[in-house]
RNA sequence: GGCGGGGUGGGUGAGUGGCUAAAACCAGCAGACUGUAAAUCUGCCGCCGAGAGGCUUCGUAGGUUCGAAUCCUACCCCCGCCA
């Protein structure tokens, strides 16, 4: 499985280049819309394709959980059964370890789950995770991570680290589909040590592509963008890198800007079902009063199906509503929204104009509050923190 | 006409002497969501005030009481049943 890196931006680090699969090439920078138990939730395949996708995102730890990952062996593989015929990236289910830590126990051999569904106990080691994305037959698969919350001290996110680097082993170990390729996973919280360090340990292992994982787990932007500008320098230039869990528009921005290749996140997809519609001016909450009876479209430059046809407006009266097709609009926007943004940044780099197109988007883009933000986020991050902890 | 039940904040509806500016839910207003336990969650939601705090409320008018949405009296409405 090749990358062949096409350009460089001269005053940048952002690059354009070309992922090789077996079911097709990436152009890339590339958004992977998240497809957690195989569909992104309220679209078809057909839709996606018309949206300009060209990955999607599945996770192995739901899947495996529901229906079983030899259901869908027996069913011909992961593509046939969610019909998906383009390139698929499995997660590990390392965020899992993340967003379900209170229902799971990490020790070196793996992790002991109780599923969020019926509570049954379920181990996932790094080689069961392995053999589940092979038996998936996803072309990019990824090894098992412990990804820990933010504000994580030194020692535990170093822990961490290690433990990564050892499960890191053991997937490459253990993987034998040569079909499909497999990618490490750095972690290191926002320790900029130990991103480099991680970096480094995993660089030395040869993967077909590098992560950088344990982002967007509650830090602040300030401290995120640093610690992808200091791991992508440190991996190797002609392999993909992968920012995982990264989608807001102005992160993606930076992130290409910083020389990430890849990204995937739920966020378009999850505000959206929540009426959280992205335009170029920043973000709009579609529910508000004032789009009542605004006849434009919520995004008049758009040429997605929903901006093309319905008004603000309708928007708004379908998520008063709860109309189900509210759902179906507002996700097909979002994702025309960041894939078409994802081709002209790839545009602009091809064509060495990519530098002030990030400083009008930046200009012009007027991203959530982060005080706000980040007061919404503490007590959930303070829970999160507290269930990691209690896990050990 | 008689008997019984009831009138609580925009709505539904708890509350039967102080912990009640008054539960809960809905509606309304605003916000968050980043490798998806999320069509989820959070805050506000009588009036004034940035806040501390102040003011006015539980059909209406009186009364009892240190204290009333809660007890008493009258009146006005509503709903059942009987004539």
């Amino acid at each position: 499985m090749r990358f062949e890196l096409e350009k460089c931006c001269p005053d940048t680090s952002a690059r354009a280049g070309m992922l090789s699969t077996p079911r097709g090439a990436v152009p890339t920078p590339v958004f992977a819309p998240v497809g957690t138990q195989a569909t992104v939730k309220s679209l078809t395949p057909d839709d996606l394709t018309a949206l300009g996708t060209t990955m999607v995102l599945a996770n192995t730890y739901h899947l495996y959980l529901r229906p079983g990952i030899g259901v869908i062996e027996k069913l011909g593989g992961l593509h046939r059964f969610m019909g998906w015929s383009g390139p698929i990236l499995t997660d590990s289910g390392g965020y899992q370890v993340f967003s379900l830590a209170h229902l799971r126990r990490v020790t070196d051999e793996g992790v002991l789950f109780r599923s969020h569904i019926d509570g049954s106990e379920h181990f996932l080691s790094p080689a069961s995770c392995m053999s589940f994305q092979a038996a998936l037959g996803s072309e990019i698969a990824m090894t098992l991570d412990e990804c820990p919350p933010y504000g994580s001290d030194h020692a535990t996110i170093k822990a961490s680290v290690e433990r990564t680097h050892l499960w890191a082993n053991k997937c490459r170990e253990s993987h034998h589909t040569p079909d499909q390729a497999v990618y490490g996973i750095v972690q290191g919280g926002t320790f900029l040590d130990l991103r480099r360090y991680s970096a480094d340990v995993l660089a030395s292992l040869d993967f077909d592509g590098y992560a950088i994982g344990g982002v967007s787990v509650g830090e602040p932007k300030e401290l995120m963008y640093p610690v992808i500008e200091v791991t992508a320098s440190v991996l190797p230039e002609s392999k993909p890198r992968y920012l995982m869990g990264v989608g807001s528009p102005e992160d993606l921005v930076e992130a290409v800007s910083r020389g990430v290749d890849v990204f995937d996140s739920a966020l378009p997809t999850r505000i959206a079902r929540n009426g959280g519609l992205l335009t170029e001016t920043g973000r709009v909450i579609i529910r508000n009063a004032s789009y009542k009876d605004r006849d434009e479209a919520i995004c008049p430059t758009c040429d997605c199906y929903t901006c093309r046809n319905f008004s603000a407006a309708y928007l708004h009266h379908l998520f008063r509503c709860e109309e189900l097709l509210a759902y179906r609009l507002a996700t097909i926007h979002n994702l025309r929204f960041v894939l078409r943004l994802m081709s002209r940044m790839r545009e602009c780099i091809v064509e060495g104009t990519f530098r002030s197109f990030r400083e009008s988007f930046v200009a012009a883009y007027r991203p959530a509050d982060e005080g706000i933000r980040l007061a919404q986020k503490g007590k959930w991050l303070e829970a999160q923190r507290r269930k990691f902890t209690e896990a050990f």
